[in-house]
DNA sequence: ATGCATTAATTGCTTGTGCATTGAATGTGC
DNA sequence: GCACATTCAATGCACAAGCAATTAATGCAT
């Protein structure tokens, strides 16, 4: 690739992320008061992705997952719990972890968020 | 697309779209002392885009350009300014709008601040 | 076993962004 | 000519994200 073909084609990428970005959240904001990067998180969880070998989910394995810090990440896991979707609890094979599993209402949450998340993806790839 | 494809398809957006911002990031600031979205304006004004056919660059213009705000940009704007890379001045067709133009500094700026910038593009495209 | 480096997660702080509002200038209808 | 809606940019505010420092637990070397 040339200058310039490479100089639009991250345009492109550029443009397509903030349309796709600036439609997610708002359709998940607006009918699931949920963010991109938490239904992110949910869709990993939910799929069994990043899970570790006894079950449960870490939060830096996660963090990688959605790109995102840790320390986001580790926010952004307070805000779920604290709306219900998500539950913390101790590690005892590591105790400095943190397993971080759905709840019910995360995986109905999820399920109901899923089909927007599709349908705005669908309009816009 | 199926709903599999779809969703692989934005993840690997996602991925690439955080690789790159990631990596543009910390090279610009490092190495220029500016952000990604500080250099997408002024790339965009150093190559004339968004211009006002009375040569000058409105701030909503350049606000759709880069896929920001208006006030996400007005502060960008001040921030550049503060570093005396653009200047603003008054438009005296429209009173309410304001010229933003690149300064000498603004446009050296974007000059050593370029091949950086296609060098990491062109490491991950 | 003790000390030291390493790793996990959280928290303080700063910053950039969007939404909503404001203030000023322009345009429109009467 | 005067009110009223509209538009441009700036600002108040809330919030999410990253970096750096902190706390706690683990691993390792001697």
């Amino acid at each position: 690739m040339n200058d310039t073909d490479v100089g639009t084609a991250w345009r492109q990428l550029l443009a397509q992320h903030a349309t796709i970005v600036c439609a997610l959240e708002r359709e998940l904001h607006d009918r699931h008061d949920l963010g991109v990067s938490e239904f992110e998180v949910l869709d990993r969880m939910a799929e069994g992705a990043c899970k570790s070998p006894d079950g449960g989910f870490r939060v830096q394995e996660l963090a990688e997952c959605v790109h995102l810090s840790q320390s986001a990440l580790s926010r952004l896991i307070a805000r779920l719990e604290n709306h219900g979707l998500v539950t913390r609890s101790l590690c005892q094979a590591d105790r400095r972890g943190v397993f971080v599993s759905l709840t019910e209402k995360g995986r109905d949450t999820h399920a109901e968020a899923r089909p927007t998340h599709r349908a705005v993806l669908g309009k816009y790839l």
